[in-house]
DNA sequence: ATCCTTGCAAATTGTTTGCATTTAC
DNA sequence: GTAAATGCAAACAATTTGCAAGGAT
């Protein structure tokens, strides 16, 4: 990791670290100590982030939110009511078999599932 | 399909299903013949179409597209220089048997592979 | 010392809305 | 005939940008 590290950037990416859900742009903002970080700080920085793949995106309910990237190869499902998310296994063998069958170059995949955690039913 | 049927949602309508890619609202616009269906209307179209699952839509380069749903329980690869789409099978089960593990009620799943169709490389 | 990052305000882009008119059923 | 759909213009919300000042290496 070779980015300036700020004290911004730094508050950033502890809430990232700290937290379990995906988060919108608003809400990173609104849980920043320090409240004098500009909003368009956090969609810079957000954009850095993503860039060196410290974090990652979906795209839910017309928005974007974002999650700490803990661990490569991994998909999540992601809880529609408490947005908490659950680590489960790679299915990228299987998609790379499936895209190889078809002469498909596979560079990257998306795979979400949505639904209800066990704490929230 | 209930809905009431205009001419200029025949018109959408008939470029979802003549089209093998995915379209952003911009480029539906485009291809309409009738120049003077307003932008708004494809987007309450559009909107109309989700809700009769007549369509589908994916989220890719900060964009949203949408693609006629051909099938159900189905899955794409989509190519990202033509934007062209390729059926793939269901992992639906996989999905469900990894929430029910988990006590994770599954609503519904996301699932794309990106990449370069065997036409474009 | 230099180049990168920030805050601020303004601009941009994708999308939505209110309303008077038109249209499908 | 009536409720729903359209075009238009204006509003909105999320995100991006230009720039002068400040900060990390």
């Amino acid at each position: 990791m070779k980015i300036k590290m700020t004290k911004q950037r730094k508050e950033i990416l502890d809430i990232f670290k700290k937290s379990d859900t995906i988060m919108s742009v608003e809400l990173i903002h609104q849980k920043l100590n320090d409240k004098s970080i500009n909003l368009s700080t956090v969609y810079r920085t957000i954009d850095i982030f993503m860039q060196h793949n410290l974090i990652g995106r979906i795209y839910f309910d017309n928005l974007s939110y974002y999650y700490f990237n803990r661990r490569e190869h991994t998909h999540y499902m992601v809880c529609e009511n408490c947005h908490k998310m659950y680590e489960i296994g790679c299915f990228e063998p299987q998609l790379n078999s499936v895209a190889n069958e078809n002469n498909f170059k596979m560079q990257r995949h998306d795979l979400v599932i949505y639904g209800i955690c066990k704490n929230c039913h």
